[in-house]
DNA sequence: GGTGGCAACTTAATCGATTTACTTATCAGT
DNA sequence: ACTGATAAGTAAATCGATTAAGTTGCCACC
């Protein structure tokens, strides 16, 4: 009468007259016992319904949980609707779910690592988280770490060269010393506030991919000879159709009109397009924008977009498979310019 | 000298001279010490860098997780690029976030929820997972599970009445009793395979999403005295420009050609669009073509799809609403016909 | 002064496993 | 027949916590 409603491994073993630790190697050690005795007792669990060792129990005891947390830079919700942190993460889980680790989706809003730390292999940070203590916390988390898009002085890390790409699209962009340039920025502030941004300085020292991608742009305006109103860059707080709309227009109707638009992403280059045909401005004659990213939109756009490709899906596969590999070293991925019509 | 590199709850009760149940407590139940004891040992062990209680230890114990895990149709890949699939898990993580509680994805193609089911509260599937065992494991699991879009008889799920969209919409796209239609499927095989699907009796009886929409069609099909050829239908193994693309080329460049496209998603429904206008046929003059979802993209094209829209944000939000209240009950949500220019 | 009640802790069982060290039994080899 | 190896299995410590039950000291009250 007594059959407890779900087996434990003790249960089993009573019910079977063996010990604990000979059905543990049933599953575990079948070197440990005789074949005979593992078959008998391997078919009793398969019919008692006893699916195997819990895994919460097996993973306090041994101290792995095949489970590895994706740190996002932002809220989950956030990064599920940008394309490109998609296709990272795409390209993240392909490679685990083939080696049948599971992804725990972690928000970079979050104020503390402790709810998971102790439940997973590790961590996976897809860009600067956006709360600080947790940047902190993550240096010197005792799990394996594997940062991408940027550094926090650990060894294992994933990086695209933003700096470097965005001087590149820039120079693009920019034809005359007398250009008048507007930078739609994504999420330089912390501050989850669309505005505008003056105080320049400060973020020539910061570690986001937006301050990598700033930089970029501004060596590029100096290198040449541009000017750069400091009324003239602007936050976006998330790769959003609406917020991205909201800042094109006021940058597009701002005096004088700048006619060269540096976008974060494709996503704001293509809302800033948008804007610019409603306004019945050409591209690129009246108006040269471009973006950063290479999402598949882009390229169906009329005029197409110009921007960086990378890959992110292939990117993700990487950090993947870096993290598996346990090894420290820093992997730097491609990019390459994709030359449109828009600028 | 013996300090040890990370502190347990019985390292850090040793080093204050007090019990395993004081330190406990001390997290756990301020009122089952002295105020004064409380803060003195709390201080300590922010000092010595205790940041409390093991998770894992703890919730073998408690046997509660503060993880609820994702059950996807398919794998952890195709479910973020899809961009319906993306908001609705937008939708749960908004609420869960909100919560404290953590997301953990797991594929619709794994053959075990064994993996997971110990770390966590609960599930909540979305759509019926593409590999059967894991349904049949659903539906005995000893856990509170939520189901959105499918029903494996237990009391929880969240639903759109798709057979019912399908029909309206099917409804809406057929005007003369010779329109010659074609159906353009996702996910009617669980092979991932791109064909033309022959035997249609057997999905009558299917259960997924896929076979829900095909017999909404079927009915409306009947309904309007059209007939359907048994050459006419479709399998779009994942909601992906690529497939869909050659699946609509093959059924646009079939004889007699079809001038109804139904179409299972709106992604689907684009890419037929783009084959149309490329083969120089005109929508929906030469053929009329509806998909099902109501993404933004949708809206932008043109000409503006005609589709069923159905809020999948607020869907998530729903069921992981119902998650958290552990309530048996089952959800309807609504859905409306959005009338564009294509069909 | 004895009793009851309460606050503040401690003891020890427990969650569900893994694993080292130990006990037997069996058998080959001399 | 005795030794030593090997195979097969068991006992008990352990992972890092929670919590019911028990202990102790203190104070109030009749």
């Amino acid at each position: 009468m007594s059959k407890p409603k779900s087996w434990t491994l003790k249960s089993i073993a009573n019910e079977l007259g063996v010990s604990n630790a000979t059905v543990s190697n049933a599953f575990n050690r079948p070197d440990q016992l005789s074949k005979a005795r593992r078959e008998e007792i391997l078919a009793a669990c398969k019919k008692l319904g006893y699916f195997g060792p819990n895994k919460a129990a097996q993973s306090l005891r041994r101290g792995t949980f095949n489970i590895v947390a994706l740190v996002l830079p932002d809220s989950v919700e956030y990064m599920v609707s940008d394309p490109v942190a998609s296709s990272f993460m795409r390209g993240v889980s392909s490679v685990l779910e083939k080696n049948g680790i599971n992804l725990l989706l972690f928000s970079g809003n979050s104020d503390n690592l402790n709810s998971v730390v102790d439940f997973v292999d590790g961590f996976i940070c897809y860009g600067r988280p956006r709360n600080k203590q947790l940047v902190e916390q993550l240096k010197k988390v005792p799990k394996h770490v594997v940062t991408v898009d940027f550094d926090i002085g650990r060894e294992a890390s994933v990086n695209v060269n933003n700096q470097q790409a965005s001087f590149d699209i820039a120079m693009h962009a920019l034809e005359n010393s007398d250009d008048r340039v507007a930078i739609l920025g994504l999420r330089l502030l912390n501050d989850n506030v669309l505005c505008r941004v003056y105080e320049h300085h400060e973020f020539e020292a910061g570690q986001s991919i937006a301050h990598q991608r700033l930089r970029g742009y501004h060596q590029a305006i100096n290198e040449a000879g541009v000017t750069l109103s400091d009324d003239r860059t602007w936050n976006i707080p998330e790769s959003s159709e609406r917020f991205a709309s909201i800042a094109a227009k006021e940058a597009l109707s701002s005096t004088p009109r700048p006619n060269v638009l540096l976008c974060m992403s494709d996503l704001i280059a293509l809302a800033a397009m948008r804007e610019a045909i409603k306004m019945g401005l050409s591209i690129p004659n009246d108006v040269r924008i471009v973006g950063f990213d290479g999402i598949d939109e882009g390229q169906r756009f009329v005029p197409k977009l110009t921007t960086v490709h990378q890959n992110s899906e292939e990117k993700g596969r990487l950090a993947a498979t870096l993290f598996l590999s346990k090894e420290q070293q820093v992997a730097q991925i491609d990019y390459q310019l994709q030359i449109g019509q828009s600028g």
